[in-house]
DNA sequence: CGAATTATTCAACAAGCGTTGACCTGATCA
DNA sequence: TGATCAGGTCAACGCTTGTTGAATAATTCG
């Protein structure tokens, strides 16, 4: 049986346990399916104590998904050379993805929860924004950078999601360095190739053939 | 309050009612979110009438994601003119989303129950295989098949996830024909471009420039 | 017609959920 | 030393959930 009250001095910080074990759930099973008591279990703590750490199980949520510190490291220097700026980026997202599980967690909570609470879906868009958009307002300078950066972000995301969280065979089938050389050139047009101008879709709409 | 027994004949079709608001429902929310009474009550139904119908919640579930057979009429003929088979590809499926709601409602539920229940993961990954792989089979005949039928899903799947669910703005604000004539030639890429090879990869890794 | 079947509602159950309040214990500090 | 406070456990509450069984009414069929 366990102790009561406070322990000694110097045992398990049990408030990170809780924050690993909730990131380790929100990420496998997403926020919904997730409960208290299972998160509590796994850090081997007493449900009551999430709450009194982090108010309710919407304080948790938050507290999870704190704004990657990482995602900004990740960045740094991605796109310092413009040309392979493309390849650059999917190598890094990747590989922090295949080794860095703390990141890799953290990133699956937020998109699994994102398709599911509010919250979430902000973080994520936000995130997003912050990050992405920014960077690629470095690299370069047209009125469709937002257009850009969302084009790339899901792209992006789909791949995670396919790959990481769905495991669709014919990418988990391909090596991290297939994946790079495949989809990199393809982030790179999304970063610097020419994007259709709106002037132009209008008489380029009487050449879609509508086969109905 | 309403009259007990079965009705007279001739009045509503409850099933598909019950059917069609568990549909609007699974999209909107997700399934775990959905509960039982919610979908009766849109039906205006009593909560029992649906296990009566189908069993227990997972049959209900199966009963809404039963193969779409829309996704068939989508794609046939979508590959006729192999150059032109990315833009087709995508302007067809975004003109059904942005058009008919049932299917609409059918493919969300799919992605937003697919990253949460194993069951519409199974259907979400064999729909996509049997579909989009057959389609790519079509078009191009090298030994990287399901390479690209799976890149092809999971760039579209992230935009119609980021555009339509998540209400990305800079995707949110695009037009349908600025999407296809934006993402269509990258889709036309992963359909007949080139891959690279597996073989050339371990030179190019040398090339990788980790910056840490 | 009578029997069987289907459609439908009602009331309730057991389990699981997030959450709460009371209580205890060790550390901190005036 | 004694008050205060954060860390921690326990037992329980109230609610919602999926699910069930019994009852009833219309339909179908021999």
């Amino acid at each position: 049986m366990r102790s009561r009250g406070r322990p000694r001095a110097g045992s398990t910080d049990n408030r990170s346990l809780v924050l690993a074990a909730a990131r380790e759930l929100f990420s496998e099973l997403g926020f919904d399916r997730t409960t208290m008591r299972a998160v509590a279990a796994r850090a081997g703590v007493d449900p009551a104590l999430i709450h009194h750490y982090y108010g309710n199980k919407d304080g948790l949520l938050a507290a999870t998904l704190t704004p990657p510190a990482a995602a900004a490291q990740l960045l740094t220097g991605a796109f310092d050379d413009p040309d392979n700026a493309g390849e650059e980026l999917v190598r890094r997202v990747i590989d922090v993805w295949e080794t860095h599980v703390e990141v890799r967690e953290q990133m699956a909570a937020m998109l699994r929860t994102g398709l599911s609470h509010e919250h979430a879906a902000a973080l994520l868009r936000d995130t997003h924004r912050t990050f992405v958009l920014a960077a690629v307002g470095d690299v370069v300078a047209d009125d469709r950078r937002e257009f850009r950066a969302a084009l790339i972000g899901c792209h992006l995301a789909g791949l995670l999601l396919a790959r990481y969280l769905l495991k669709v065979p014919g990418l988990t089938a391909a090596t991290p360095a297939e994946l790079v050389a495949t989809v990199g050139p393809v982030i790179q047009h999304y970063l610097t190739g020419a994007i259709p101008e709106r002037s132009k879709l209008a008489e380029s709409d009487s050449n879609g053939h509508r086969s109905r």
